[in-house]
RNA sequence: GCUGAAGUAGCUCAAUGGUAGAGCAGCUGAUUUGUAAUCAGCAGGUUGUGGGUUCAAAUCCCACCUUCAGCUCCA
C-alpha cells in the first residue's frame, strides 16, 4: 500500500497509509487528543474524522476550540435532535438544520401542530437518551437517483427541492440511530460526545427565507461537551437580558415607547437627554477640527426632490405615504438628508477652490419599518442620524474617505467598543437593485478598497451590502444578545451628483461632477445610544453620565453644606444633585447605587468640620475622604479626558 | 408584513368562571440617621381596546392595538 504525506499546521510532514483517517491520524500522536478531536480540516475543508485521506495533505485537527470543531459539535447536535424529532412526531417533514453562530436550528414541518415549551423539554430529554447511546455519525455516498428515490419513499418534499439543485451530482448522507439526512457533512465522532443540551425557543421561518414559501417551524438549541459550559452559556444569556437597553433604559429612565405616540417612535427623556447630547457635542467639536459646517434642514421636502434622486418610488414601501396639498403639491417626511444638503450645494455656483465642502447635519429621518422589525432604540421608524456630505473633486476622494474613517474610528475607540469593518460591494448578479453605471461602480468600489488598504483596515467583504447608490465601508457592531447592528457608515456616491447636475468650475474653466462621500460615524443617534446603553451596562463613563455626582448630607443639620458642595460641582458644569430627603444615609446610598450614578459625597459632621467630602463610588464603595478641590479637580479631569475608568 | 407567545397599579409579579392582591416606587406623618432598604398610615385599577358567551369574565370566544422571539426587509 502506497502512503501519503501529511503535513502538520507547524510544518511538520509525516508519512501515512492512503487511506488513513483523521481519527488514526490523532491517535498517532495521542489517545487525549484522539478523545477530544471533533474533525479535521484537510487543505482548508473540514472533513469527519472517520473520512479516509487518499492523497498528501495538510492537515489540522479540529476540537471544541475551533471554529469548525464547533460548527461540526452543532451541526451533529441539529441532526441529534432531528432524530428525537422523528422518533416523538413521527411524520414530521425536515427542512434544513444548520450549525448558526452559537449553537443551531432544525427548520421542521409538522402540519398543523404548534410545538410548546413542553414539546422543547420532551424532544430535550430524548435527545439525552440517544446522545447516550453513543452512536456513531456514519457518511455514505449514494447516486443521486438513490437520493431522490429515498426521500420520496420517506415523503420528504423539502430534502427533494434541496436535491433539485444537486441534480446529477453524488450525493451524501449522514446517519446516525434510526435518523438519515441529506447532508455534506462534517459530524463529530459519536452521539455521545454531546453531554449537555438546552433547546431555547422555537419560531416561525419561511422555507428558503422567502415569505412566499411555507412557514416552518424552527427549534433553536444549543449544546456543549460539558454541562458547565452549558451552564456557563446560561449565566450568560442571564447576564445580556441585564444588559438589555430597552429593560435599562426604562429603569434608568432614558427613553420612553409608548403606542400613544406610535410604534417605533422612542420619547428621550431628560436622563436619555443628556447623553445624546453630550454625545452630539463631542462630534460636532471633533468636526469642527475637521472642516465641517452645520447646516439646518426641514423634515419634510417636496416628493419631486425624491423623484430626482430616484428614492421615489423606488423605496416607496418603507416610507411614510406622502402628504397631500389641494394644489396637488406632494410632501415626503424625509427617509434621509441628501437631497436636502444637494440644494445646499447648489444653491450657489461652486469653485473648485471651495472643495471639499463638508455639510453636517444631525437630522431626524422617518422610514416605515415593517411591524414585526421595532426594537427598543435599535430600530426605530424616526430617527436622528449624524449626517454628513462631503462634497469633493476625484483628486481628494480617497483623503476625504481616509479622514472620514479616522473620524468613525476615533467615535468607537472613545467607547471602547468593538467594530467589524465592512466593504459593502454591489451584488453583480443584481444590477438592477442599484442606481448609475458599472463603470462609477468598478470605480468607487476600487477606491474604497485602496483607501481601506492603504489604512490598513482590517475588512470582510459584503456582497449585495452596497446602498443603491454606491459602495460603502460599514462599522458593524453587537448587541448584548448577539444581533448584529450597522452603526457607522462611509458611502463613496457617484450617482446622486449625476441625477441633481451637481456642478464645479475647475481650474480650467470647465464645468466638472463632484464626488460625494455621504457618512455617519454613530449611525442614528437613537441606535448607538440603544447600543451605548448595552456596552456599558448602562454604567456610563463620567462624562457621559446623566447625574454624574449625587451629594448625600447625614441628616437636616449637614443640608447647608451639602447644598454648598452641590452648588460648587454646579459651578464646574457637573451634573450633581442634593439628595434632601429624610432618610438613613444606607437607604440614599442604595437608591443611588441602583441609579448607576459614578460619584456619591457623604457629608456629614466630619466632612463639614474639615471642609472635605467623603467620596464613594459606583460599584467600588468608600474611597475615604477628600477635600473639595481635590475631588473636583479628579471629576473635571476625567470628564475632560473622556475616561472610561475614572 | 408572516408564524408563535404575551399584555393585571409607575415597576416586578399574584389571583383558572364567583368581592382584583402583594412588594417596590409615590404621598402624609413619626424618626435626625455615617457607606446597599427605619417605622406607621394613605392613595393608586373600566385587568391593552372593542365586541361576544354566561346569572356571573382578568380568566372562555372573535377582531384590533402593542410588546417579545424568530422569519422577511433595511437608503
Amino acid at each position: 500500500m502506497s502512503s501519503i504525506k501529511i503535513t502538520f499546521p507547524d510544518g511538520t510532514v509525516k508519512a501515512f497509509e492512503q487511506g488513513t483517517t483523521g481519527h488514526q491520524i490523532a491517535e498517532s500522536i495521542s489517545k487525549g487528543l484522539a478523545r477530544e478531536a471533533l474533525a479535521l480540516e484537510v487543505n482548508g475543508e473540514v472533513w469527519d474524522l472517520a473520512r479516509p485521506i487518499s492523497t498528501d495533505a495538510s492537515i489540522r485537527i479540529l476540537k471544541w476550540g475551533d471554529d469548525g470543531g464547533k460548527h461540526a459539535f452543532w451541526h451533529s447536535s441539529a441532526h441529534l435532535m432531528a432524530e428525537a424529532v422523528e422518533a416523538l412526531y413521527p411524520g414530521t417533514k425536515f427542512g434544513i438544520g444548520p450549525p448558526i453562530e452559537t449553537g443551531f436550528y432544525y427548520d421542521i414541518d409538522m402540519g398543523d401542530y404548534a410545538l410548546t415549551g413542553d414539546d422543547l423539554e420532551k424532544i430535550e430529554a430524548k435527545m439525552y437518551e440517544l446522545a447516550a447511546r453513543d452512536v456513531p455519525y456514519i457518511r455514505e455516498e449514494k447516486s443521486w437517483d438513490d437520493a431522490v428515490a429515498y426521500f420520496k419513499k420517506k415523503g420528504d418534499p423539502y430534502k427533494l427541492e434541496l436535491l433539485e439543485e444537486l441534480r446529477g451530482e453524488t450525493i451524501s448522507f449522514y446517519h446516525q440511530g434510526n435518523f438519515t439526512d441529506l447532508c455534506y457533512g462534517p459530524h463529530i465522532p459519536s452521539t455521545g460526545r454531546i453531554k449537555a443540551i438546552k433547546l431555547l425557543n422555537v419560531a416561525g421561518a419561511y422555507w428558503r427565507g422567502n415569505e412566499k414559501n411555507k412557514m416552518l417551524q424552527r427549534i433553536y438549541g444549543v449544546t456543549f461537551p460539558t454541562k458547565q459550559e452549558l451552564d456557563e452559556h446560561l449565566f450568560r444569556l442571564e447576564e445580556a437580558k441585564r444588559r438589555d437597553h430597552r429593560k435599562l433604559g426604562q429603569e434608568l429612565e432614558l427613553f420612553h415607547l409608548t403606542p400613544a405616540v406610535g410604534s417605533g417612535l422612542p420619547l428621550w427623556m431628560p436622563k436619555g437627554t443628556i447623553v445624546r447630547e453630550t454625545l452630539i457635542e463631542f462630534l460636532k467639536q471633533e468636526q469642527r477640527k475637521r472642516g465641517y459646517v452645520s447646516v439646518v434642514t426641514p423634515h419634510i421636502g417636496n416628493l419631486e426632490l425624491y423623484r430626482t434622486s430616484g428614492h421615489y418610488p423606488y423605496y416607496k414601501d418603507s416610507q411614510f405615504p406622502p402628504i397631500s396639498l389641494e394644489n396637488g403639491e406632494e410632501f415626503l417626511l424625509k427617509p434621509m438628508n441628501c437631497p436636502h444638503h444637494h440644494q445646499i450645494y447648489m444653491a450657489r455656483p461652486r469653485s473648485y477652490r471651495d472643495l471639499p465642502i463638508r455639510l453636517a447635519e444631525f437630522g431626524t429621518v422617518y422610514r416605515y419599518e415593517q411591524s414585526g422589525e421595532m426594537n427598543g432604540l435599535t430600530r426605530v421608524r424616526g430617527f436622528t442620524q449624524d449626517d454628513a456630505h462631503i462634497y469633493c473633486r476625484h483628486d481628494q476622494l480617497k483623503d476625504e474617505i481616509k479622514r472620514t474613517v479616522e473620524l468613525t474610528q476615533l467615535v468607537f475607540q472613545t467607547f471602547g467598543m468593538e467594530v467589524r469593518t465592512r466593504l459593502s460591494y454591489r451584488d453583480e448578479k443584481n444590477v438592477e437593485k442599484y442606481g448609475g453605471e458599472a463603470a462609477f461602480w468598478e470605480r468607487a468600489q476600487k477606491e474604497i478598497k485602496e483607501a481601506a488598504d492603504e489604512m490598513g483596515l482590517d475588512y470582510f467583504i459584503g456582497i449585495g451590502e452596497a446602498s443603491f447608490y454606491g459602495p460603502k465601508i460599514d462599522f458593524m457592531v453587537k448587541d448584548v444578545l448577539g444581533r448584529t447592528w450597522q452603526l457607522g457608515t462611509v458611502q463613496v456616491d457617484y450617482v446622486m451628483p449625476e441625477r441633481f447636475q451637481l456642478e464645479y468650475t475647475g481650474s480650467d474653466g470647465q464645468k466638472h461632477r463632484p464626488v460625494i462621500i455621504h457618512r455617519a460615524p454613530f449611525g442614528s443617534m437613537e441606535r448607538f445610544v440603544g447600543i451605548l446603553i448595552e456596552h456599558f451596562a448602562g454604567e456610563f463613563p463620567l462624562w457621559l453620565a446623566p447625574i454624574q455626582v449625587a451629594v448625600l448630607p447625614i441628616t437636616d443639620a449637614h443640608r447647608e453644606y451639602g447644598e454648598q458642595v452641590h452648588r460648587q460641582l454646579q459651578q464646574a458644569d457637573l451634573r450633581s444633585e442634593l439628595d434632601e430627603r429624610n432618610e438613613k444615609i444606607g437607604y440614599k446610598i442604595r437608591d443611588w447605587e441602583t441609579k448607576k450614578v459614578p460619584f456619591m459625597l457623604v457629608v456629614g459632621e466630619k466632612e463639614m468640620q474639615a471642609n472635605t467630602v467623603s467620596v464613594r463610588q459606583h460599584k467600588k464603595g468608600d474611597l475615604g475622604s477628600m477635600t473639595r478641590e481635590a475631588f473636583l479637580a479628579k471629576v473635571v479631569e476625567a470628564v475632560e479626558n473622556k475616561s472610561l475608568t475614572v
